[in-house]
DNA sequence: ATAGCTGCAAACGGTTTGCCTCACA
DNA sequence: TGTGAGGCAAACCGTTTGCAGCTAT
């Protein structure tokens, strides 16, 4: 655990989630391509975790972080919803097709109450441009 | 419908999913260009939906194959599931969030069958490099 | 002396943009 | 004659790679 090691991981931690560029942009002192080196390898040991939320950049996540990630697509909003919203659907997967469901990477996409059925949005950030 | 919009749109509904990529390789005819300018018009007027398989680049296919995509991340595999695999996952969301489920634009990720709980990997294709 | 990590800078792939030309109404 | 679509090429963004210097064995 190198000095630059310990920084990633403690932006990743107090971040909560985050795309390489921001984790980049939270440590000017490291390289980006540190950064990305270093996802890769807390990745491999189990520190963190990515999933992919949707467009472009995953986004890391700590890995003891255990829950499903619901995105909407009007406002862009992320929304962290307990883990076990997707018992049912993990048992389905398993009995039906013998498949086993990685929650942690794992993003459902839709539309937020906030934004409504449809038209209104509520924006926030991002968004759907 | 140009020429160029056909074939495009021709080019997806035979190929089931595919990339921009793999579409505009699979119409040299048409500039990649037009190729992503007509993908992000036809998903507008809804014969076309896109779905993000994981790593990078989005998967097209037509709007009427309505189903839930499982990706194994060891082979690489995707599965597509019966639409309604996720039924009680979207009435819990909208009870709990209020939250409308997209299901279209939706991917599973986990380990198939074939592939094992770990280790065994049944190499198809891409996989997780 | 060796192995591993970092920073830097260049390369990269896929996607997007600007601009000009062409076809058609 | 005006509007929009397509091609081309350059720009772009996020990511990856090669290389050289440094540090700590």
């Amino acid at each position: 655990m190198t000095p630059q090691r310990e920084l990633v991981l403690g932006v990743v931690r107090s971040l909560g989630h985050a795309t390489p560029e921001q984790i980049a942009d939270a440590v000017p002192e490291v390289d980006p391509a540190t950064v990305y080196r270093t996802l890769e390898l807390l990745e491999d040991i189990g520190l963190v975790r990515h999933t992919h939320l949707g467009h472009g950049a995953p986004s890391y996540r700590p890995a003891e972080d255990d829950h499903v990630h619901v995105v909407c697509h009007a406002c862009g909003r992320v929304l962290d919803a307990p883990a076990d919203l997707v018992d049912g659907l993990e048992q389905r997967l398993l009995g039906e097709q013998g498949f086993r469901l990685d929650r942690a990477h794992f993003t459902v996409f839709g539309r937020c109450g906030t934004c409504g059925p449809a038209g209104g949005t509520a924006q926030a950030s991002g968004g759907t441009p």
